[in-house]
RNA sequence: CGCGGGAUGGAGCAGUCUGGUAGCUCGUCGGGCUCAUAACCCGAAGGUCGUAGGUUCGAAUCCUGCUCCCGCAA
């Protein structure tokens, strides 16, 4: 078979570059459209910014489409329709695709998400790995059906985490795998090398979009493990922090003390910020105080003598 | 015009409200102590207080413009 498959991409952020990128170059790809979000307000001053999607589709000259809810556009879905689209590759696109869009494409809607499915259908799987402690995590991708994440697979990688890893790091590293699992999976179409796995429905989890709130550690309720999961798996975004002396304190690395602090309470002792959780002393290491920059927290410390600490 | 904090020797901060000799902690340098030290003691250097202008006898401090940094929010 050398006939080009004329595919759709939907996606959004920098994340679904990587796998644009391997559909706008693929030999028997042809891409007629690439649809993403609509601008949004972003950063200080709530300028608007487009979609990193968006921004390499027209530096490619690829035809871009922007709503914010793609089901409800009929001129547009018609369009497309004529355009005798065989599949459609969906990553970090953040919408539901109802039946118009589903059954569009000969070859059907399908979905790159970066956790072994059934584990962790929904928004944020990379972030949750690292939160539960796992030790791997992956790459599926499913044949979109009307429930979330719920289609069968059709190509599975797993992908080690490693034990200091970032949200951040695992992040960059799985936007780079989910680019190859999209390129293997052409291939397979291409040699007509598909097998469909229907998912365990007796291991479904999920993968909430992280509130910011989630962020926020109880250092007096909670245990050491956990709060190092949570510090590593958010990081960069969306950060965790507490409250020192009623202003935010970003916290960005931390490691276990030997010193013994009692849970919730703070204090500066040789030189190191520290704090007590439920099971272990915590060196708050590399911080940030609202409205400074970023710093150690011996430098941090520098400033702060002779002052009454709460942490909060 | 989204909301808010900040800019003071190399670092982190105080001082600004209530103008009048520029301070703390750390670092650096020199000396001492010590078997030795990142520890301790003594001493020193280093700042036209982001920038431009205004008010004043006098401005880090009050007023105005500008630049840069950051938190929230997305």
């Amino acid at each position: 078979m050398l006939k080009k498959l004329n595919a759709v991409f939907l996606g959004t952020p920098d994340f679904s570059v990587p796998a644009l990128d391997i559909l706008a170059n693929h030999p028997y790809i042809n891409l007629k459209y690439v649809i993403s979000m609509p601008d949004r307000p972003a950063g200080r001053g709530q300028n608007l910014k487009s979609p990193e999607v968006i921004d390499y589709a027209k530096n490619n000259k690829i035809k871009t489409f922007q709503t914010e809810n793609i089901n409800k556009e009929d001129d547009f879905i018609q369009t497309l329709e004529k355009e005798k689209i065989d599949i459609i590759i969906v990553l970090a696109f953040a919408q539901f695709l109802g039946d118009k869009i589903l059954n569009l494409p000969s070859l059907g809607c399908f979905n790159i998400h970066t956790s072994l499915l059934p584990k962790y259908r929904g928004a944020a799987p990379i972030q949750y790995a690292i939160l539960n402690g796992d030790k791997t995590t992956g790459v599926s991708i499913q044949k979109m059906v009307k429930k979330m994440d719920a289609g069968d697979l059709v190509y599975e990688n797993e992908v080690t985490i490693h034990p200091e890893e970032t949200g951040g790091q695992l992040y960059t590293r799985l936007k780079f795998e989910a680019a190859l699992g999209l390129n293997t999976l052409i291939y397979n179409f291409v040699n007509n090398n598909i097998e469909y796995k229907a998912q365990d429905e007796a291991n479904v989890s999920f993968a909430p979009t992280l509130k910011r709130e989630q962020g926020h550690l109880q250092f007096a309720n909670e245990g050491y493990e956990s709060i190092k999961n949570k510090v590593r798996a958010l990081y960069p975004w969306p950060g965790t922090y507490c409250f020192l002396n009623k202003k935010r304190l970003k916290i960005f690395h931390i490691e276990k003390s030997t010193q013994k602090l009692k849970p919730g309470t703070i204090e500066i002792k040789d030189n190191q910020l520290l704090v007590g959780c439920l099971d272990a002393t915590i060196h708050l290491s590399d911080i940030q105080l609202e409205g400074k920059k970023r710093c150690l927290d011996s430098e941090l410390i520098n400033g702060l003598q002779n002052k009454e600490l709460t942490i909060s």
